[in-house]
DNA sequence: ATCCAGGCAA
DNA sequence: TTGCCTGGAT
C-alpha cells in the first residue's frame, strides 16, 4: 500500500485535510459530510457557525426546526439534525471523550445513532488523532480496480498491517484517495488510472 | 429528466 | 435492500 501512497501524493501533492477548527467541527463535518457533496457540507458549517452554534452545549438545546433549516443543504436533513443533536448532548455530558483509547473510541461512537464504521474512524482519525485508518467508497472501489475485495474491516486490516503506524500518513493517504477517486474514478476519467497499471504490489 | 454524492439503520 | 433528501452536473 506505500507504493499506492507514493503514487498518489506524487500525482496529487499534500491535501492537509481535514480542514476544521476544533475537533467538535470535525464530529459535526464527519456526519454532515454522508452521502454529500464537501461544498454541501462547507455551507451547512458556516451556517452553524453564524449562529455560534458549532460547540456541543449549544448544538445540543437549539431547536430541532431550526437546526433543520440550517443543515438543509446537506440533504438527509431531518435524519442528520436528529442525529446530531443526540451526538452533540453526548459530548456534552462527555467533553474529554476524544482522550480515550482509539479502540475504545471507536466502539463509543459506533453505539451513538448515526455513527457506523466510516464516521467513527473519521472521528478517530481526524478530531482525536488516533491511527485508524479510513475506508470509504473510493476506497472500496479503489482496492476493486487493483484486486483487493472484503468487507469494511479486511480493507481497513490491509491498509494498516501494510503501513507504519502514523497519524499524519493515514490522514494524508485517505485524503489521497478520496481526491483521486472524485478525479479519476468517475466514467470519463477511469481509462486514465494510474493506479490498475502501476499499483500493483 | 435523471443521476448520484467520502453512509447509516432497519 | 430500501428509505432518507438536497443540489449540481449531465
Amino acid at each position: 500500500m506505500k507504493k499506492i501512497y507514493d503514487l498518489l501524493r506524487r500525482e496529487l501533492g499534500p491535501r492537509h485535510w481535514w480542514p476544521a477548527d476544533t475537533a467538535f467541527e470535525v464530529v459535526i463535518g464527519a456526519v454532515l459530510t454522508q452521502q454529500t457533496r464537501w461544498e454541501n457540507v462547507e455551507q451547512a458549517i458556516k451556517n452553524l457557525k453564524d449562529h455560534s452554534l458549532l460547540e456541543a452545549d449549544f448544538l445540543s438545546k437549539v431547536k430541532t426546526e431550526e437546526l433543520e433549516g440550517l443543515i438543509r443543504c446537506t440533504g438527509f436533513y431531518r435524519q442528520k439534525a436528529m442525529r446530531l443533536k443526540n451526538i452533540s448532548i453526548f459530548f456534552h455530558e462527555n467533553p474529554d471523550i476524544l482522550e480515550k483509547p482509539a479502540g475504545e473510541l471507536r466502539n463509543i461512537l459506533l453505539s451513538l445513532d448515526g455513527i457506523g464504521n466510516e464516521t467513527a474512524d473519521s472521528i478517530v482519525l481526524y478530531a482525536a488523532d488516533k491511527p485508524k485508518f479510513v475506508i470509504d467508497a473510493y476506497t472500496k472501489r479503489i482496492c476493486k480496480c487493483i484486486g483487493i475485495e472484503g468487507d469494511y474491516g479486511k480493507l481497513q486490516s490491509v491498509f494498516e498491517s501494510s503501513l507504519p503506524v502514523d497519524v499524519s500518513l493515514y490522514k494524508e493517504f485517505h485524503a489521497l484517495i478520496v481526491e483521486y477517486g472524485k478525479q479519476f474514478c468517475g466514467k470519463k476519467r477511469c481509462c486514465d488510472c494510474i493506479l490498475v497499471e502501476n499499483g500493483k504490489t
